[in-house]
DNA sequence: GCCAACGTTGGC
DNA sequence: GCCAACGTTGGC
Protein backbone atom coordinates (compact mmCIF):
# COMPACT_ATOMS: atom_id res chain seq x y z
CA UNK A 1 0.00 0.00 0.00
CA UNK A 2 1.03 3.46 -0.78
CA UNK A 3 0.59 6.78 0.93
CA UNK A 4 -0.28 9.98 -1.28
CA UNK A 5 -1.23 13.82 -0.90
CA UNK A 6 -3.63 15.39 -3.54
CA UNK A 7 -3.83 18.79 -3.44
CA UNK A 8 -7.15 20.93 -4.48
CA UNK A 9 -8.33 24.48 -4.33
CA UNK A 10 -11.06 24.28 -1.97
CA UNK A 11 -12.71 26.89 -4.75
CA UNK A 12 -12.47 24.21 -7.22
CA UNK A 13 -12.58 20.62 -5.30
CA UNK A 14 -12.93 21.17 -1.18
CA UNK A 15 -13.56 18.20 1.44
CA UNK A 16 -17.08 19.34 2.18
CA UNK A 17 -17.78 18.37 -1.81
CA UNK A 18 -16.16 15.10 -1.62
CA UNK A 19 -17.96 14.49 1.96
CA UNK A 20 -21.47 16.18 -0.04
CA UNK A 21 -21.07 12.78 -2.98
CA UNK A 22 -22.59 9.35 -2.86
CA UNK A 23 -21.25 7.05 -1.23
CA UNK A 24 -18.05 10.10 0.01
CA UNK A 25 -16.46 9.05 -3.38
CA UNK A 26 -14.98 11.73 -6.25
CA UNK A 27 -13.63 11.46 -9.28
CA UNK A 28 -9.81 12.94 -9.07
CA UNK A 29 -10.17 14.75 -12.41
CA UNK A 30 -9.18 17.76 -14.49
CA UNK A 31 -5.28 16.72 -13.61
CA UNK A 32 -3.55 18.02 -16.39
CA UNK A 33 0.07 17.41 -15.58
CA UNK A 34 1.66 14.32 -16.64
CA UNK A 35 3.76 13.20 -13.50
CA UNK A 36 0.64 13.62 -11.73
CA UNK A 37 -1.12 11.44 -14.11
CA UNK A 38 1.47 8.82 -14.55
CA UNK A 39 1.19 8.25 -10.44
CA UNK A 40 -2.72 8.41 -10.82
CA UNK A 41 -2.23 5.87 -13.74
CA UNK A 42 0.96 3.70 -13.03
CA UNK A 43 1.16 3.71 -8.91
CA UNK A 44 -1.71 4.14 -7.28
CA UNK A 45 -4.12 0.18 -6.08
CA UNK A 46 -6.80 0.31 -4.45
CA UNK A 47 -6.44 1.15 -0.48
CA UNK A 48 -3.83 3.50 -1.18
CA UNK A 49 -4.20 6.04 1.43
CA UNK A 50 -4.84 10.01 0.85
CA UNK A 51 -4.17 13.20 2.45
CA UNK A 52 -6.41 15.79 1.54
CA UNK A 53 -5.10 18.83 0.66
CA UNK A 54 -6.19 22.57 0.14
CA UNK A 55 -4.08 24.81 -1.45
CA UNK A 56 -4.52 28.56 -2.98
CA UNK A 57 -6.85 29.28 -0.01
CA UNK A 58 -6.43 31.67 3.11
CA UNK A 59 -5.25 28.07 4.96
CA UNK A 60 -3.58 25.33 2.67
CA UNK A 61 -3.60 22.44 4.60
CA UNK A 62 -4.45 18.71 5.35
CA UNK A 63 -8.21 19.11 6.06
CA UNK A 64 -8.98 15.12 5.63
CA UNK A 65 -7.85 11.54 5.25
CA UNK A 66 -9.61 9.27 1.67
CA UNK A 67 -8.63 6.19 -0.25
CA UNK A 68 -7.94 5.05 -3.48
CA UNK A 69 -11.40 3.27 -4.67
CA UNK A 70 -11.04 2.88 -8.29
CA UNK A 71 -7.75 2.35 -10.32
CA UNK A 72 -7.28 4.94 -12.91
CA UNK A 73 -9.54 5.40 -16.09
CA UNK A 74 -10.25 7.73 -18.84
CA UNK A 75 -10.98 11.48 -17.37
CA UNK A 76 -14.32 12.49 -19.23
CA UNK A 77 -13.77 16.28 -19.25
CA UNK A 78 -11.26 15.62 -21.93
CA UNK A 79 -13.85 14.67 -24.35
CA UNK A 80 -16.05 17.21 -23.20
CA UNK A 81 -16.24 20.21 -25.93
CA UNK A 82 -17.66 22.00 -23.19
CA UNK A 83 -15.69 21.94 -20.49
CA UNK A 84 -12.43 23.84 -19.75
CA UNK A 85 -10.52 20.97 -19.52
CA UNK A 86 -11.47 19.57 -23.10
CA UNK A 87 -8.43 18.19 -24.76
CA UNK A 88 -8.37 18.51 -28.84
CA UNK A 89 -5.78 15.68 -28.71
CA UNK A 90 -7.65 13.10 -26.85
CA UNK A 91 -9.58 10.68 -27.96
CA UNK A 92 -11.55 7.85 -26.54
CA UNK A 93 -9.23 5.73 -28.61
CA UNK A 94 -6.03 7.38 -27.09
CA UNK A 95 -7.30 8.94 -24.23
CA UNK A 96 -4.90 11.35 -22.31
CA UNK A 97 -5.84 12.09 -19.23
CA UNK A 98 -6.92 9.32 -16.55
CA UNK A 99 -8.17 10.05 -13.02
CA UNK A 100 -8.34 7.24 -9.54
CA UNK A 101 -11.63 8.08 -7.29
CA UNK A 102 -10.88 8.63 -3.58
CA UNK A 103 -13.24 8.09 -0.99
CA UNK A 104 -13.42 9.99 2.28
CA UNK A 105 -12.36 8.03 5.51
CA UNK A 106 -12.71 11.19 7.94
CA UNK A 107 -12.34 14.65 8.11
CA UNK A 108 -8.84 15.75 10.76
CA UNK A 109 -8.60 19.00 12.03
CA UNK A 110 -7.06 21.52 9.75
CA UNK A 111 -3.03 20.82 9.73
CA UNK A 112 -1.72 23.86 7.68
CA UNK A 113 1.65 24.40 5.97
CA UNK A 114 3.17 26.20 8.50
CA UNK A 115 2.69 23.72 11.05
CA UNK A 116 3.92 21.06 9.12
CA UNK A 117 7.17 23.16 8.23
CA UNK A 118 7.97 23.40 11.82
CA UNK A 119 7.92 19.50 12.38
CA UNK A 120 11.96 18.63 11.28
CA UNK A 121 10.49 14.92 11.03
CA UNK A 122 8.63 16.42 7.72
CA UNK A 123 11.46 18.72 6.02
CA UNK A 124 11.68 15.99 3.07
CA UNK A 125 8.26 16.30 2.00
CA UNK A 126 7.89 16.95 -1.60
CA UNK A 127 4.91 19.75 -0.56
CA UNK A 128 7.12 21.88 1.74
CA UNK A 129 9.69 22.40 -1.67
CA UNK A 130 10.00 25.64 -2.44
CA UNK A 131 7.49 26.36 -5.35
CA UNK A 132 6.39 23.05 -5.48
CA UNK A 133 3.80 22.63 -7.97
CA UNK A 134 2.69 19.11 -8.14
CA UNK A 135 -0.51 18.12 -7.25
CA UNK A 136 -0.06 14.64 -6.23
CA UNK A 137 2.80 13.55 -4.30
CA UNK A 138 3.87 10.58 -2.45
CA UNK A 139 4.51 10.37 0.84
CA UNK A 140 6.65 8.14 3.05
CA UNK A 141 5.50 5.80 5.22
CA UNK A 142 7.31 7.66 7.84
CA UNK A 143 5.94 10.72 6.98
CA UNK A 144 2.37 9.20 6.40
CA UNK A 145 2.62 7.86 10.48
CA UNK A 146 4.02 11.13 11.56
CA UNK A 147 1.03 13.33 10.48
CA UNK A 148 -1.77 10.70 11.47
CA UNK A 149 -0.34 10.93 14.86
CA UNK A 150 -0.70 14.54 15.07
CA UNK A 151 -4.15 15.06 12.89
C1' DG B 1 15.64 18.11 -30.67
C1' DC B 2 16.40 22.90 -29.07
C1' DC B 3 14.82 26.62 -26.63
C1' DA B 4 12.21 31.02 -26.16
C1' DA B 5 7.77 32.31 -25.07
C1' DC B 6 3.92 31.56 -22.59
C1' DG B 7 0.64 29.93 -19.10
C1' DT B 8 -0.14 28.14 -14.59
C1' DT B 9 0.70 27.43 -9.84
C1' DG B 10 0.50 28.57 -5.01
C1' DG B 11 2.51 30.46 -0.71
C1' DC B 12 3.04 34.76 0.90
C1' DG C 1 -1.85 40.74 -6.35
C1' DC C 2 3.09 39.40 -6.69
C1' DC C 3 6.40 36.71 -8.67
C1' DA C 4 9.57 32.67 -8.97
C1' DA C 5 9.50 28.25 -10.79
C1' DC C 6 8.52 25.11 -14.01
C1' DG C 7 5.78 22.41 -17.47
C1' DT C 8 4.16 22.83 -22.16
C1' DT C 9 4.10 24.43 -26.79
C1' DG C 10 5.58 25.19 -31.32
C1' DG C 11 8.65 27.36 -34.80
C1' DC C 12 12.90 26.46 -36.48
Amino acid sequence: MRYWLMKSEPSKRNLDDLAAMPNQTIAWDRVRNYQSRNFMRHQMRLGDQVFFYHSCCAQPGIVGLAEVVTLAYPDATQFDRDNRYYDPKATPENPRWFNVEIKLIKRTRLVTIKELRQYPELNKMKILQVRNRLSITPIDPAEWKFILEIC
